[in-house]
DNA sequence: AATGAATGAGCCTTCATTCAT
DNA sequence: GATGAATGAAGGCTCATTCAT
């Protein structure tokens, strides 16, 4: 069983299942799109939702893994919070497709997938809620919901799947200026002399 | 044609199209939950769509009018985005199932539906653009890309669909105080003699 | 859902599994042989397996049935032992096709059907011993391991959805009468003063 | 092409069609339990049809090769229907898969092979009604239509397929006099001065 | 001798919708 | 208004067989 092959129909798995959706998504229709006959794809799959759980298991563990590696970072927090950010919305700009299968699509799993890409899902969660716990352990973030902090940010990031458009006029970064900037120090001027951490 | 069982139906379709997905839940689905035969839904539907599409629009429109009613509001413009946020989350939470159909199975919608949702969904994210403008047009708001940052916060608060429970531990106010605050100031502290409006 | 179409389908379906087998029978052939298409079956058969196992579990529960009401009669056990035999032979040869799907397609059951007809053949074996051990117990049969004689019967009487033939010679109550005349006395002439019951 | 590989192949289709039965049983399943790839099996093969032909062919062979010697034993006709009785018994025990397979699976067959199958299987049966017409002729068994008694007792021979267990309390032995006796001499007692031959 | 990719026909089942009653 | 029988297209998947390598 070439990978190559096997690839090949994983993204035009991607790419079908990104614009029909996963339901409206026929075998045929992938096998169409690699010119294979429809029985011809089990050669390579084992069945159409196992595709579907490979596209959410690779994705959500990139995301997982990268957002890994920035914890371990040695920066302060705010820049931390920010390559976050950026990661996570560089990674949503350059695997739209990919991603939306995953944020969209992955609700179709079955169990066992469901869960395990729930469990990975809500880990990535927790990755987000200790950059902000950290934060605010050294001092840097406000204390508060640690949590639904994270959930604000990663919803944000997270909803970029539903309008960004890889051909249009914002890059991943001008977004992530925006965004972090929003995150770390809101979209209001500050009262003067407000929020100071305490010393 | 009771307006009564229409409404019934609706209620049905909206719990299962929640819980199963669109494309999961059958006509059948739909009538055993009302105590109907298939064949007797379509004195009252015209097709599984057009249910699909009605509680689309019902959702979308409710989030319209009331945001345009918090626009029309005199009052700051700090204390409009707060609203606004406390608005959209609170009906988010009250009608978590509705909602979750608006913002994960609309997508099934095929033409016209789609665009007429796509409109309303778009014509919502002007209204919250709007609200930061005008923050900012009043000096009380950073400038910068405004509908970037009403992309962000609405991506955020859409996202609560994902992860809000009901019977959980957070109301929708304690929400709202703490996604508003995060919006308007950020999550981090400020560098003293940071960003002051200029006078 | 007409009680007669179902009979029709379920007749359809005995004829079939009889002529090609379980497996070599489509749904399709099913459907063609009662004038519907191969969607509208599922109106009244809810799989393929429900089909065969309704049939399996009709055929043997007559049997069970039948043979129950002979054990309960007041005759001599040689009387007995005839008229089991007697209408096993009947009932055989007058649901040649059913009994045939019994027992020859029977086997294709997955669980938890299986198990349930092979509770329900179980019972006939047991059935068939009894009439063996209560021969022995009241002095006319010989003693010796009832069981294996009740298999050697019924293994016999089974046979015949084999070679019978509905339009064929012989009658099944001349069959039943050659049968019945071996089980109880044998092929071969006895020794004088052999076999003679202890008095 | 090793004769040792088709044995084995031959040998792992006698164990699947067995415990599978031969629908259910795919060519990859036999590859599989033979460590071949599906193709590659067929330099041995030409088709699965052919390899239960082969199956059947050789065990109803068997059948015919050994009944044909008893015949031409010169042994009284008692002892004769005995040894008949008794080797069929051995061989199923001794055989129980390939009987099996034999009696259960070779309705499958299609033409021409169904045909060469029942010929050879009508010809067993010949066999066993030549032996008891050769008693009846020979004043040891009783008149009556000898076709029919081979019937009866070949049929409660086959049947050791459906129930004997290898590893069961009961050896082919065993079961042998208990089957010979009850096809000789019945299983009840006789009236005294009763069926004796008439000189 | 062995592989494994590919076929193409067929399988059982589901389903939204229609319509005569 | 309600039924339930019927449709017909489509769905995901299996499988015996072929064949170039």
């Amino acid at each position: 069983m070439s990978a190559n092959k096997y690839e090949e129909i994983a993204q035009a798995a991607i790419r079908l299942f990104q614009q029909k959706g996963y339901h409206a998504t026929s075998v045929q229709d992938i096998a169409d799109e690699v010119g294979l006959q429809k029985g011809s794809l089990y050669h390579y799959i084992s069945s159409k939702e196992e595709l579907l759980m490979k596209i959410a298991h690779q994705s959500i563990s990139g995301f997982n893994r990268r957002l890994e590696k920035i914890i371990d970072m040695e920066v302060n927090h705010r820049e931390k919070l920010f390559m976050a950010v950026q990661t996570h919305i560089t990674v949503v700009a350059a695997n739209m497709q990919m991603t939306t299968v995953l944020l969209r699509e992955a609700f179709s799993l079955a169990e066992p997938h469901a869960t395990i890409i729930q469990e990975l899902t809500d880990r990535y969660l927790d990755l987000w809620t200790r950059i902000i716990d950290e934060g605010i352990a050294a001092g840097e973030f406000k204390p508060g919901n640690s949590r639904l902090k994270a959930l604000a940010i990663l919803g944000a990031c997270n909803w970029l799947y539903r309008w960004y458009e890889t051909d249009g006029p914002l890059s991943a970064d001008e977004i992530s200026k925006v965004f972090a900037d929003i995150f770390l120090d809101g979209v209001a001027y500050h009262k003067p002399g407000g929020s100071i951490p305490p010393s």
